[in-house]
DNA sequence: TCTATTTTTAGCACTTGGTACTAATACCAG
DNA sequence: CTGGTATTAGTACCAAGTGCTAAAAATAGA
């Protein structure tokens, strides 16, 4: 049995059905308010929600940016522009207003981290290389809009112990927001790299 | 001038055109290749590519399926299951495919420091954390389907520099994998906090 | 060149999930 | 009982198609 309820409740119950599921037609919904089309069609109106078709439309175009978003999850953080294995590496990281905490536009340290750690990985020419230890600073709070610009040089290799040191410096506009020791486990030692190193 | 294509060339390029802009639709395809709608559609048809609201709704299930995965990047990274401000905190973090390098198999180290990060934000009892400095050692590898259970225990907190360290310690099957030292920033000391602690 | 086949185009009826609008009811309160 | 809100019904129309038939154009084969 269908309770009857208040144009109010309806439609606040509509909205919440649309943002849930909106692939759902007028149709479906008048039968499972048991009212008329009509009266949804007219609901919509009242709370300016768009027809099917448009709706499923936002939902394809946002998720069609949000693809590009979601894509860095497994990936190398950041963009290595520069790089002299075992030497070197340099890369950047745009942060965006995903990356920052709503409340203060403060990015997330773990971003931040994420791309030092990236670098410190790809900067070591091993095909294994973990992180073993980190000590990390976070200096001065970035935000979103700021263009990070991470430095990664490579200390010292200790080759009995396959253990690489790296120091790495993340900037924003030449000023120091975040500094890092990273000590990296690697496969084989320095030189006795795979053959092919092109 | 356009240039007559054969049948073959010309749907070779509609299969392209479309994947890379599912948007479109036939009126414009037409347009575009100099050919009738009628055409496009048995194009269409020998290739079996749906009609574009097909399309669309195809892009928009694809993507609502991707936005529960991608949502993460600017959340708390794990489910944080137990919680006492100011005290400690737990979470779990399952391990997946998309965590790892492709390599070894290896858990990236940045996803145990985001959990970890994470998680010493999230204990403070304040309105605004951020974490100044941080000592983490990556104990022992985790694989993808390893559940990750982390404990963050708030060790101490220096009033007047508003600082608090964390230590924080994760395990996979009882045995440890990670642990870190956190110094968080905080705006309020303890106990000072808003008024509604429901 | 003429025919046969493929390719392309045109036209019509029908579909979904709507909009826009008008008109008729139903309901509820003062 | 009357007025206003809420609901329903019905019509014409739209976009972007499917499905089908039939004709015209282009191409290939001998």
């Amino acid at each position: 049995m269908l309770i009857k309820r208040s144009k109010k409740e309806r439609q606040q119950l509509l909205l919440e059905t649309i943002e849930e599921n909106p692939f759902v037609t007028d149709e479906q919904l008048a039968t499972q308010f048991g009212v008329s089309v009509q009266t949804i069609r007219l609901d919509r109106m009242e709370l300016s929600i768009p027809e099917l078709r448009e709706r499923i439309k936002d939902v394809a175009e946002r998720n069609l940016e949000n693809e590009v978003k979601s894509l860095p999850i497994n990936e190398v953080i950041g963009e290595i522009i520069d790089i002299e294995l075992d030497e070197r590496a340099i890369s950047i990281f745009d942060v965006k207003e995903e990356h920052v905490f709503q409340r203060n536009g403060i990015a997330r340290g773990h971003h931040l981290f994420a791309q030092a750690n990236s670098l410190a990985v790809a900067v070591i020419d091993d095909e294994l290389a973990l992180t073993v230890r980190a000590n990390v600073v976070f200096v001065k709070p970035v935000r979103a809009g700021d263009r990070v610009i991470t430095k990664a040089i490579v200390r010292e290799t200790n080759k009995e112990k396959n253990r690489t040191n790296i120091d790495v410096m993340s900037t924003v506009n030449n000023k120091l927001v975040f500094k890092g020791e990273f000590e990296m486990y690697r496969t084989k030692g320095v030189g006795e790299q795979h053959e092919n190193s092109d």
